[in-house]
DNA sequence: CCTCATTATTTTATATTTAAAATAAATCGA
DNA sequence: TCGATTTATTTTAAATATAAAATAATGAGG
């Protein structure tokens, strides 16, 4: 491997910096604001239309795509939810007759969460209405440029991920 | 004003429909991933180093532009933070020497909260270390895109804040 | 004045989040 | 097999979040 020849200076001089650490900071302030503006929307029209939290559909979605079933061990890896979180999330998943959960016969201490078909019929349901709430906030954005922004959002996602494995 | 002539054409035949609602909603995951991954590392850092949250963090951070102080009711404009939530904050930065809170003369349902000296350090000893933290986990993003990518967020989210304007 | 509507803030009730401790089951090595 | 470690999940405790109701003060009209 090449060692030096590092394309450009590996030390950038005081003021660059300072305009780097500017930038980056109106990135991130800008990342989190995109964010928060949808995502509170969406929150909101899912508790008002159909009492749901995200947490709660992103699990649906989850088992939507897996019909045989998951490990609930599987979630909070797949999922920006912890496994504390978890626990009450799928008990009431499971109360309200959305999904099922039964314990593995080869190893007791793993749970398996199953879609039921109300589950199912559910989620289907609040994934339509998902999906025309964001295409009524995002419709004001130019299509011919989501796919350009959202790959720009890989590379950035994929970058952090990189920085943070690193230690 | 014109009413024909709407530039490209008003409705989409339906697979241009999915195609777009499959882009945006990959932009919307893509969003969502990038900002809970930057934000979790950032929260549990600040958590373990000043024990502090950060709407905490952002209160002050408010305040830090704004030597004379602010209506307490200008905060959750400025802010995610809602109004319930914001007294059990400004509470509890008061209890720590952070702030103060002191009832206008003019109006007695106005309280101004003014930061104080020593949340004045706190303040700057916790954004150098967010500065830095950030440029770390920004590090594997290639400078010379940051604006560009700040730029197409401003669009975003200009064109997501019209829309939920509207009705 | 007096009442009504508005505004600023707090309180309340309920839900959710997180980290960390606890429980419980499986596995591995001596 | 025994004991130590790992793994899966739950429980707990503390903090935060939300909406909605309550409180309190102001201001505008009649």
């Amino acid at each position: 491997m090449a060692l030096a020849k590092e394309s450009p200076p590996v030390s950038k001089n005081g003021s660059d910096q300072e305009a780097e650490y500017r930038a980056q900071t109106r990135l991130w302030l800008r990342l989190l604001a995109c964010t928060t503006l949808i995502e509170g929307e969406l929150r909101r029209r899912f508790r008002e239309e159909f009492d749901f939290t995200m947490p709660r559909f992103d699990v649906l979605a989850q088992l939507d795509r897996e019909p045989s079933g998951l490990v609930l061990g599987e979630l909070p890896k797949r999922l920006m939810v912890s496994a504390g979180n978890l626990t009450p999330i799928v008990d009431r998943l499971v109360a309200d007759g959305y999904i099922t959960r039964t314990p593995s016969n080869l190893d007791r201490r793993v749970q398996i969460v199953c879609m039921t078909v109300e589950g199912q019929k559910a989620f289907r349901r609040m994934a339509k209405s998902h999906g025309s709430w964001l295409a009524e906030l995002l419709a004001g954005f130019p299509a011919d440029r989501l796919d350009g922004l959202t790959s720009e959002l890989d590379e950035l996602k994929g970058a952090v991920r990189d920085t943070m494995q690193k230690p």
